[in-house]
DNA sequence: TAGGCCATCTGGTCCT
DNA sequence: AGGACCAGATGGCCTA
């Protein structure tokens, strides 16, 4: 279940586990007599609660009784009820953690085996920023769009237009950002620019991360006022400097919102 | 060793 | 009534 490669974990976290459990648990119904200090994995020490009790028909029977009624079950009961629900959750937090994978899988950001996976809470910030810097970028094409097929011959080139006035696209072609399309890939929503631009390569921001050290990739700088705040700057691929463009010097108002307060850690930790 | 991240258990609440 | 969802607690694994 869990896709770390990079993390060797012998934690069960299958939904399965469930099944295997009841099966030994059904073997062990009869013969269990240990005393299990444990508080995970279904309560191993609950299975002796269970000794006595015919076990085959207490799952639909117990299951069949009202919340209200527990108090009258037999702690076999109880226990039969407690790992169905346990076996739910277990199957539901797979389930979002397999949709966790997923999102990773299109997120900007390298994979690999030697990629250590972003945190669950990286996934989610970065995937926030992502789909605010591709809806910028959608909004900016959107605007470039109307003006050169609107006003023909208006600007000659295609740049200036875009530097010139607010929201920026992503790979305008004359543009110098056009060269590390798309823009993720430059102005790294996590990351700060000289760690974009550090290890650029193929698909965009993917290189970014794709050499994570631990945690400490993800963390903005002590300068960065947010996710597009002052590190939301064209970088040019060949002189590493910012570009000077307005939306480079303003970041847009819209995006504000993600700030390092929605990430506190990622933004301050100095682990 | 401390801290981060995670899986799991558990009880409560909400929804169908 | 039963399942989904949520949050707190707990303990394991891993890294700096």
């Amino acid at each position: 279940m869990d896709s770390d490669t990079s993390r060797v974990s012998s934690r069960p976290s299958s939904p399965e586990v469930d099944d295997i459990f009841l099966a030994t648990l059904k073997k062990s119904v009869h013969g269990f007599s240990g005393a299990v200090s444990s508080t995970q994995s279904d309560s191993p020490s609950d299975i002796s609660s269970l000794r006595g009790l015919s076990a085959s028909d207490e799952e639909s029977l117990a299951l069949r009784l009202a919340k209200k009624d527990r108090k009258l079950l037999s702690e076999g009961e109880l226990q039969s009820i407690r790992l169905k629900i346990n076996s739910r959750e277990r199957k539901r937090m797979h389930d979002l953690n397999v949709a966790m994978d997923g999102l990773r899988e299109v997120m900007p950001y390298a994979h690999g085996p030697s990629v250590r996976k972003l945190s669950k809470i990286a996934t989610l910030l970065l995937a926030r920023n992502y789909i605010l810097m591709l809806s910028n970028s959608l909004e900016e094409m959107k605007r470039l769009v109307s003006e050169i097929y609107g006003s023909s011959g208006h600007h000659g080139g295609f740049h200036p237009s875009a530097c010139g006035t607010m929201t920026h696209a992503g790979p305008v072609p004359g543009h110098p950002a056009a060269s590390h399309a798309p823009h993720p890939a430059v102005h790294h929503p996590l990351l700060p620019p000289a760690v974009s631009t550090a290890s650029l390569s193929a698909p965009g921001i993917a290189a970014v991360t794709s050499v994570r050290p631990h945690h400490g990739l993800l963390k903005a700088p002590a300068a960065s006022a947010g996710p597009l705040g002052s590190s939301f700057q064209h970088w040019g691929v060949g002189t590493g400097m910012p570009c000077p463009c307005s939306m480079c010097q303003v970041p847009p108002p819209h995006v504000s919102s993600m700030s390092t307060v929605t990430m506190p850690r990622l933004a301050s930790d100095s682990k």
